[in-house]
RNA sequence: GCCCGGGUGGUGGAAUGGCAGACACGGCCGCCUUAAAAGCGGCUGCCUCAGAGAGGCGUGCGGGUUCGAGACCCGCCCCGGGCACCA
């Protein structure tokens, strides 16, 4: 292309990269986008929002990777961005802060692999991430940016665990409050001690009573070790199929002491208070899943002198429990099980064993040897006969006892009561090993299996004819009258596993004094800064050793972890805990950093918290107005971080009582990509179409659809982009696309529509020749004024409901419209520069300025559509004859119901051909219908 | 297996129960140009008729409600996601 042949002043790549890095010089010079705090550092009574409504709209902050961003990654920010940049023109003081996440294992494993630091990583990649951001144009107030390995971050991430550590849960308020209140309910003794009375606990007893209530808490308990990745890993990052999420490596069940977190303590507020949120319904639903509550009641079988607690949802079907099931693992198998197999035991009970002990051990040991996946891949019931028989405490019925796997010890008690008449599993189990089925709730006559619906109860004594809700209510206040049982709620949801063997992350504000007991840090010693060391790595094992032990990276650095501190009581050598926080940490609180990210006094300034993110009415949970994110954080993300800003409400630190009121999850920007006969990626960017086949090469290749990757040779760059097209282009390319919630295959070539948009109006203002402003000040003609006020009517509710698309259509429309037209005029095009400001702000404030305004347009006000300019002067009614149109009348707006319908026959008269129309429906505003 | 989403032109997508396909990409034709690119203008769901034009068919499939259904109801099919022996 030869340069000197396009119009010099058209609105090109070129220009567009002129323009848009001196704006962004502009509002970093001008601090355009800062907003203002009711308090504190960074309050500015003379900003113009200053006391405005406010909005505080948040992104997901991203994990800086090596790699860069692609184009699919600033997808929500450019949402979040156009929304905001309206919001701010609509009168609104607009909080959008961006940060980054940045501890975790890839930069540990780059360290690793190189022996760069990681913090020497992480620092190049936050920066080179900002300066991809601030290509885009992103209008954040980038004082409130920060990382969260940065010390003054992590500072108050270390402060929150100590907020954590130092409190316990009150079921009777359900709160959790200072740890320092309980010990007081214990000295006064009006909380029992268990055992002795506390006044005679020993000071060693005492703590670690305490320490058994702490919300942060070490346990020996069964978790997920990674033998392959050299650390423990919580529930949510192992896969169903028993692997880690990261590096698909075995995981194990261990033994091991472990930092816990009691999430379990909030399972009921975390689901009830889903109620309060606007969040997307499956994202609830994840939620509600997640946490696993089920309500039933907690049942007594007598065994011998033992006795078995099962966990069941259907107490009213205690008439029909025919036999017991224990999970292989469950404590009292053992005990319950006699030397010999009782008289008459059905050999198919005993899996052909001598005795009980034998069949059970060999049971277990075939257990053991399968993963969990194995476990529910074969759907065929397997167990064993303990050989012991439990009384039913409703009708003092002898049932035997199982040990099968289809029971898991880590749910309920790991006992149940089977019920095959109404479950299907027990079903199942009771054929393959003859047990008696009876039913006890009435199934339709030809039904067959398990029935789990509902009906009136039968074969079930004083509870027959009452219903499944009725009989489960009788029935639980039965057994608690009775002393054999109570009603009682269990989750699937566990506690929270906290600590990883790992480098790169939040150090605790931990020591452990001469007993092993863990002593907490004062504030004053915070930030406990994470010192530099040699070797990165944990120590990590063949990824299938069940039996190695973790060996954490700081516990390498003695010099480190033993230490002399004066934490009151003089002078004291301490060890420090060597792990580190899960990289959820940091992100479990950062929304609250953004209020008041210099505060070196508090979390956040109770002022500037009430202000952004307190509750605006009763009911209301208070949070982020609006957060941004995708799906794959449904869960782990949001289900900590609501956890930590509850604890964080109890404990009087915030008045929201959760983080984020507002959830959007965006759609992702897939892609093509494409392999040879070979199965090899090809890159993509060469591939050519030819008659709905593809060839590299001149090989024909085929087409996948999904990520966009390097591995995957199709990846496509926000810096290409901004290169051939400017930012603003592919800004409007990219809300123009279609919903924000929808995933999209990325085009590169559809992109040069958005510039045709822009070239347009770009084209309205300035002469493309001379390079003069076109603009007169002559009024616009009736109809063009009309469409002007639609338009502006249009966007603002598209905008406001976050249909970007559509927003752009219209735009698209407007100008469109303007474009033939003989003179152009400033009463149109000022209002259309400030509609496509939030998503073309370079190319708006360039133009902004060009029509002689010489401040930025950032704080202009969005137009409002003039009431009088939407009422057309004239309505078209399509006349449908038999649902068919066959014509169309033009009325005034005004017209009578009669005179329409008059006019409606007369036009489709000859269509009528005489017939006497049957009914004439006349829709005030939209269509006349006619039937013959 | 259970629970959520979603199926509309060649493509991305529009459409409070009221004219299906806005807007854009691509394609075709034209203007400009020595030429090409860029830009500008026109046409572009499918089928039938020689045609201006007219008619028919069309929102995954089959029924239904309604004057009227892409949208609502019932039953299927396909695609994507989540959960999965949770008692």
């Amino acid at each position: 292309m030869s340069e000197s042949e396009t119009p010099r002043f058209r609105y090109t790549a070129a220009l567009a990269n002129e323009i848009e890095p001196r704006w962004q010089a502009w509002w970093a010079e001008h601090g355009t986008f800062y907003a203002p705090n009711p308090a504190g550092d960074l309050a500015d009574p003379a900003h113009p929002r200053a006391g405005a409504p406010k909005l505080h709209v948040q992104d997901m902050f991203p994990y800086p990777s090596g790699a860069g961003l692609h184009v699919g990654h600033p997808l929500g920010y450019i949402g979040t961005d156009s929304y905001t940049r309206y919001k701010r023109m609509a009168g609104f003081n607009v909080l959008h802060p961006m940060g980054f996440d940045a501890f975790g294992l890839p930069a540990e494993q780059y360290a690793v692999q190189t022996g760069t630091h990681p913090a020497i990583t992480t620092a190049a990649n936050v920066e080179r991430y900002k300066v991809q951001l601030r290509r885009l144009g992103l209008a954040y107030d980038d004082r409130r940016s920060f990382a969260t390995t940065d010390p003054e971050y992590y500072r108050w991430t270390q402060w929150i665990f100590l907020q954590v550590f130092n409190s316990w849960y009150d079921e009777k308020i359900r709160k959790a409050r200072p740890i320092a209140a309980l010990i007081a309910e214990f000295e006064a003794g009006t909380r029992p001690t268990p055992g002795k009375p506390w006044a005679e606990l020993s000071p060693i007893e005492r703590r670690k009573l305490v320490d058994g209530h702490r919300l942060a808490y070490i346990s020996e308990a069964p978790v997920n070790w990674c033998p392959g990745l050299g650390t423990v890993l919580a529930n949510e990052e192992v896969t169903p199929d028993g692997r880690s999420e990261r590096g698909n490596f075995p995981v194990f069940q261990r033994s091991l002491r472990q930092w816990m977190m009691r999430i379990t303590a909030y399972g009921d507020r975390l689901i009830e208070d889903l109620d309060t949120l606007d969040w997307p319904e499956p994202v609830k639903l994840m939620q509600r899943n997640w946490i696993g509550r089920s309500r039933g009641a907690h049942v007594d079988f007598p065994v011998g002198s033992d006795q078995i607690t099962v966990f069941t949802t259907r107490p009213d079907t205690l008439f029909g429990a025919t036999y017991m099931v224990l999970a292989p693992e469950h404590e009292l198998v053992n005990k319950i099980t006699p030397a010999e197999w009782p008289d008459g035991t059905n050999r198919k009970w005993t899996a052909g064993f001598d005795t009980p002990g034998e069949a059970i051990a060999a049971y277990r040991a075939e257990a053991a040897a399968k993963t969990d996946q194995e476990r529910t891949e074969s759907k065929e019931k397997t167990g064993v006969f303990t050989g012991a028989y439990a009384t039913n405490p409703v009708n003092q019925q002898r049932i035997p006892v199982f040990v099968a796997d289809y029971v898991l010890a880590g749910y309920g008690t790991g006992a149940i009561m089977a019920v095959p008449g109404q479950d299907e599993r027990d079903w199942e189990f009771a054929e393959n090993f003859e047990l008696p089925i009876i039913r006890t709730v009435k199934a339709p006559d030809d039904f067959v299996g398990a029935f789990t619906g509902e009906g009136p109860a039968i074969n079930s004594d004083w509870l027959d004819g009452k219903g499944v809700a009725e009989a489960k209510a009788a029935m639980i206040a039965w057994l608690e009258q009775h002393g054999h049982g109570r009603g009682a709620t269990t989750y699937r949801l566990r506690d929270w596993l906290f600590s990883r063997q790992r480098y790169w992350g939040e150090p605790f504000p931990i020591v452990y004094d001469e007993s092993g007991l863990p002593v907490a840090l004062p504030d004053s010693m915070l930030p406990v800064v994470l010192p530099d060391v040699d070797d990165f790595s944990p120590r990590t094992f063949a990824p299938d050793d069940a039996d190695s032990e973790p060996e954490t990276p700081l516990s390498r650095k003695k010099d480190w972890v033993e230490v002399e501190l004066d934490l009151g009581d003089g002078p004291k050598k301490y060890t420090r805990e060597t792990n580190t926080m899960p990289q959820w940490a940091g992100s479990c609180w950062y929304e609250l950093r953004y209020l008041d990210p210099r505060n070196d006094k508090a979390l956040v300034d109770p002022d500037n918290e009430a202000y952004w993110m307190g509750p605006q009415r009763d009911g209301d949970s208070g949070g982020v107005d609006l957060y941004v994110g995708g799906v794959e954080h449904a869960v782990l993300h949001l289900l900590y971080s609501r956890f930590w800003h509850k604890v964080l409400y109890d404990l009087g630190h915030v008045s929201s009582f959760e983080p984020f009121r507002k959830l959007f999850n965006q759609g992702y920007i897939q892609a093509y990509a494409y392999r040879d006969a070979r199965g090899v990626i090809v890159p993509a960017e060469e591939v050519v179409e030819r008659d709905g086949a593809y060839f590299y090469d001149g090989n024909e290749v085929f087409r996948e659809y999904g990520k966009m990757g390097k591995s995957l040779k199709n990846v496509v760059t926000p810096d290409e982009m901004c290169e051939q097209y400017g930012a603003d282009t592919f800004r409007v390319y990219e809300m123009a696309m279609g919903p924000l919630d929808v995933s999209r295959p990325w085009e590169t070539r559809a992109v040069v529509g958005s510039q045709r948009f822009l070239q347009r109006v770009w084209r309205l203002v300035v002469d493309e020749e001379t390079g003069a402003v076109r603009v007169t000040d002559q009024p616009l003609e009736p109809a063009v004024r009309k469409h002007l006020h639609r338009t502006i009517a249009g966007v603002r509710e598209d905008m406001d409901e976050l249909r970007f698309n559509t927003a752009i259509a219209k735009l698209i429309e407007l100008t469109n419209a303007l474009t033939p037209l003989p003179v152009v005029s400033r009463e149109a095009v000022e209002p259309l520069v400030l509609m496509v400001s939030p998503f073309a702000p370079h190319l708006a404030e360039e133009l902004w300025r060009k029509l002689g305004h010489p401040d930025t347009l950032a704080y202009a006000d969005f137009p409002v559509a003039d009431p009088a300019q939407l009422k057309a002067e004239s309505i078209t009614y399509p006349v449908q004859v038999n649902g068919k149109v066959r014509g169309r009348i033009s009325v005034a707006p005004e017209t009578g119901e009669a005179d329409v319908r008059s006019a409606a026959l007369a036009e489709v008269g000859e269509v009528l051909a005489g017939r006497e129309p049957r009914k004439v429906i006349v829709v005030p505003g939209r269509l006349v219908s006619v039937v013959v």
